[in-house]
DNA sequence: CAAGGCGTTCTCACA
DNA sequence: GAACGCCTTG
């Protein structure tokens, strides 16, 4: 094996300083009083200064964690404990990471370079590309995203017919998801599983037979590049040492969501190396010296890790909430920092998350508090319908756009990606700016994968998948039979798929299929000659003398006729697909020039590893949508919870896991402390599912809040009998119970959903998208309006279809309305 | 043998 | 409400 040093990170092999050398006491105080800790409270600063060997930040919501990551990193760098290259960060999202980046450096005032600041996965695909080779990996492998895990399972359930004993692929996902997640692999099922059970057996070579695809493919899906990792690590010790050696101190940021492959990467990490290799690795050159201690060894690195065991949301993947409880069992000698301070939210907000976290059991007690004083109280909303909800939504936040809030400072946060069609069709006629951030992301749209595939076959000729996907992509001709032919050629010949296109002659297939085959192996073939560094540039261990990114991917769209095929249709749609795809292109053409000797597999790695919240942009000044699960970590001014129904909230899947309700009543935790100033609750008493719509109750989680902190404008109670009874406060606790699931509330709802006329309710928003032409409007015209009843237009912004109408209902109160679309007429 | 049309299936959150 | 899979037609 060959030790490599970073060829593009030398600064990473400096010799520390001799400061580092010898580890600091435990417990020793830094020097205190530096510019790391003014401002900070006492905690902060004593979580900021602490030196020893693992340190565990319990950072309630809004603590101000970030703050106190950054300065103690900034500390240990201005204080020469450490330089830059021996810090490893771990974030939860990119953006995460970018942003301490640049706080780090703005505290120090100069660059960090050599800094390891990233994604659990992105540190490990680092490693695993530049270790490929110890673990039988092509080091441009591919890295599968769930959809195409999915494809490979669903072939693989076919094939075996395991779809007759219940499999899905789904399931299957799922199940070898977790098993990786506990670091399983195969072999290890294999031992403990039980032969007799036919289901087991089957599940088993499903299991070997999508590793097995996996490798031949050289791809490895999201769970493999952390339990590779951990392999990499455990099998070469050598490997391992190079990073014990070079990382002196690691840190985790939301440490309550790391599994237990994370978990075992992390020990893997922090665990000394033994006085006989560092002298062995001392043989090889390396300079050691600076971190051995006095018996020759090398003291494992120091561990801080931030977390709130409150804010973990992510069992469903595999979280172990146990990784922070027993922190301290773990790593014995752990100091533990409490950050209880909130500097974000108003006390009516955080009383709210408070209360509502107090009903989960089993956690350790802690109160945020704050100095800013009560606040407003919180808005509560009971719609008839999602739209209705929606409009209460959109009225809100313009309503608060109107008093100076701006639209980046409000954000509106859901359950489930469904949620997003009524508020969006409402936003859209409300002309309201707003952004869907995550959901139904760019990359996953079908063209945009097609193009991705060409890339991808080109950077890693082993990756079947991706060869299916461009076969017949633009249609070439090429079905299923004649992709099953080259399949079980290759097979047959002990050859790859790719060979198998290039020999396409030899499958006695038509000539014009053969034809198409051929040709795509050849333009494939002139594109990965294009990838290829110019000799100099081998020499030097660089990119140099490739061609740009951007180069290769138009070369790709032209040659295979994938453009012209988008472009020449006559289905609209694929207008806007050949644009996507243009707007991809344009991506590559930023990547080029903001990564000037990139590689092919750079540009794919950086777009397999996006995350939700990565493609936020605060200068955007628009409203943010998103999931409950994506606004971790996030603050707004003002933010909206809707959809808190049952079913939704909890979500309906949930009841049957255990620990379900808690961890839904966790994520409800995280959206209340996401807002400063306002919060805004709301639900709808009916919801389309399924395309049909469904009597909806309120979430449980909804009556923990104590009563006097939501003012409701229409609660669940006065919605139920509207128009009849009282308002009924909604925490009144009434004989038998609150409402939950008895029948007679049922009753109430089912009542209000079907004997209630619909033409008033189930329509009051339209669904429906209307086209008004070239209606033209002015200032002082009046007009009517489906909903809102009559009004004036007071002015008239925006050009052509964007044109939107300023009006003043006489009933509704103020709206904006999108000429095009909106439901109204002139009078 | 491929392409397009129609009935059937669900759908949780994410790197 | 759309993605998938089956079925018919070209």
């Amino acid at each position: 094996m060959t030790l490599i040093l970073d060829p593009d990170d030398p600064a990473g092999w400096r010799e520390a300083p001799a400061a580092s050398g010898a580890p600091v006491a435990p417990g020793a105080p830094a020097a205190s009083g530096n510019r790391f800790t003014e401002g900070l409270n006492p905690e902060q600063r004593e979580a900021v200064e602490y030196r020893g060997p693992a340190l565990l930040i319990v950072a309630g919501a809004g603590s101000g964690k970030t703050r106190v990551l950054t300065h103690r990193i900034a500390g240990l760098i201005d204080s020469r404990e450490a330089w830059p290259s021996q810090i490893l960060a771990i974030t939860f999202t990119n953006k995460a990471a970018a942003e301490m980046r640049e706080r780090v450096e703005a505290l120090l005032g100069e660059g960090a370079s050599g800094m390891w600041i990233s994604t659990f996965h992105s540190a490990c695909v680092r490693i695993l590309r530049r270790e490929a080779e110890a673990i039988g990996l092509s080091s441009t492998f591919t890295i599968y995203d769930s959809a195409d895990t999915r494809t490979v399972l669903k072939r693989i359930i076919k094939e075996l017919d395991a779809d007759t004993m219940g499999f899905t692929p789904a399931g299957a996902q799922s199940k070898i998801s977790k098993l990786k997640n506990e670091l399983s692999d195969v072999e290890s099922y294999a031992r403990n599983a039980n032969m007799n059970d036919p289901q087991e057996v089957m599940f088993l070579e499903i299991f070997r037979q999508y590793t097995r695809r996996l490798r031949a493919a050289s791809a490895l899906d999201f769970d493999d590049l952390i339990a590779e990792t951990v392999y990499l690590f455990r099998a070469f010790p050598k490997v391992a040492s190079l990073y014990q050696r070079r990382f002196r101190h690691i840190l985790v940021d939301e440490y309550q969501d790391t599994n237990h492959a994370q978990y075992s990467l992390i020990r893997e990490f922090t665990q000394p190396i033994p006085a006989e290799r560092v002298a062995e690795m001392a043989d090889h050159g390396f300079n050691v010296r600076a971190v051995a201690d006095s018996t020759g060894a090398i003291p494992g690195a120091s561990l801080t890790v931030v977390g709130d065991s409150d804010q973990s949301i992510y069992a469903f993947r595999g979280a172990d909430i146990r990784n922070i409880s027993e922190f301290e069992r773990d790593f014995s000698g752990a100091k533990v920092v409490l950050l209880e301070q909130n500097y974000r939210s108003t006390q009516n907000i955080l009383s709210a998350a408070n209360a509502v976290i107090s009903n989960n059991f089993d956690r350790k007690d802690k109160k945020l508090w704050t100095a800013v004083g009560d606040g407003d109280k919180i808005t509560g909303y009971t719609g008839y319908t999602a739209h209705d909800e929606a409009q209460f939504v959109a009225d809100e936040i313009e309503a608060l756009h109107r008093t100076g809030v701006a639209y980046r400072d409000i954000a509106v946060f859901y359950r489930t990606n469904a949620q997003t069609r009524a508020l969006e069709e409402i936003f859209v006629r409300s002309a309201l700016p707003y952004r869907v951030v995550g959901g139904t992301k760019f990359y996953e749209r079908a063209e945009i994968k097609d193009a991705m595939a060409y890339l991808i076959s080109v950077a890693n000729p082993l990756d079947e998948l991706a060869l299916r996907r461009i076969l017949n992509s633009p249609k070439r001709g090429i079905g299923p039979a004649t992709e099953t032919a080259l399949a079980s050629f290759a097979e047959a010949n002990q050859v790859t798929f790719r060979e198998a296109m290039r020999s396409a002659d030899a499958l006695g297939l038509g000539p014009k299929v053969t034809g198409a085959i051929t040709t795509l192996a050849s333009v494939l073939d002139e594109a990965a000659a294009m990838l290829a560094p110019s000799a100099a540039g081998l020499a030097a261990g660089t990119n140099e003398g490739a061609s740009k990114v951007s180069d290769v991917l138009v070369f790709l769209l032209e040659r295979s006729g994938l453009i012209e095929a988008l472009r020449r249709s006559r289905d609209p749609q694929d207008e806007t697909r050949a644009e996507n795809v243009d707007e991809l292109v344009a991506q590559t053409r930023d990547f080029d020039r903001d990564n000037p000797l990139a590689t092919v597999v750079d540009f794919l790695t950086q777009v397999s590893l996006v995350a939700a919240a990565d493609d936020l942009d605060d200068a955007s000044g628009t409203v943010s949508l998103m999931t409950l699960h994506t606004a971790k970590g996030l603050e707004y001014h003002a933010v909206f919870l809707t959809g808190l129904e049952e079913g939704l909230l909890p979500h309906q899947m949930s009841a049957s896991e255990p620990g379900g309700p808690a961890e839904e009543r966790r994520l409800f935790y995280v959206g209340i402390t996401r807002a400063r100033q306002r919060l805004y609750i709301s639900l709808a008493m009916s919801r389309a599912q399924f395309g049909e719509v469904a009597v909806a109750m309120p979430s449980r989680y909804l009556q923990e809040i104590p009563e006097g902190l939501v003012d409701w404008k229409q609660s669940p109670g006065m919605a139920t009998s509207r128009g009849g009874t009282q308002p009924r406060a909604l925490n009144a606790r009434r004989p038998g119970g609150a409402w939950g699931t008895r029948d007679r509330d049922l009753e109430k709802f089912s009542v209000t959903a079907s004997a209630k006329p619909k033409a008033e309710w189930a329509n009051r928003v339209t669904g429906t998208v209307r086209d008004n032409g070239d209606l033209t409007l002015e200032a002082g015209d009046r007009i009517r309006h489906v909903d809102f009843g009559e009004g004036r237009v007071n002015q008239v912004t925006g050009e052509g279809t964007k044109r939107i109408a300023h009006v003043a209902f006489d009933t509704a109160g103020p709206k904006k309305l999108l000429i095009k679309i909106a439901p109204i007429e002139k009078l």
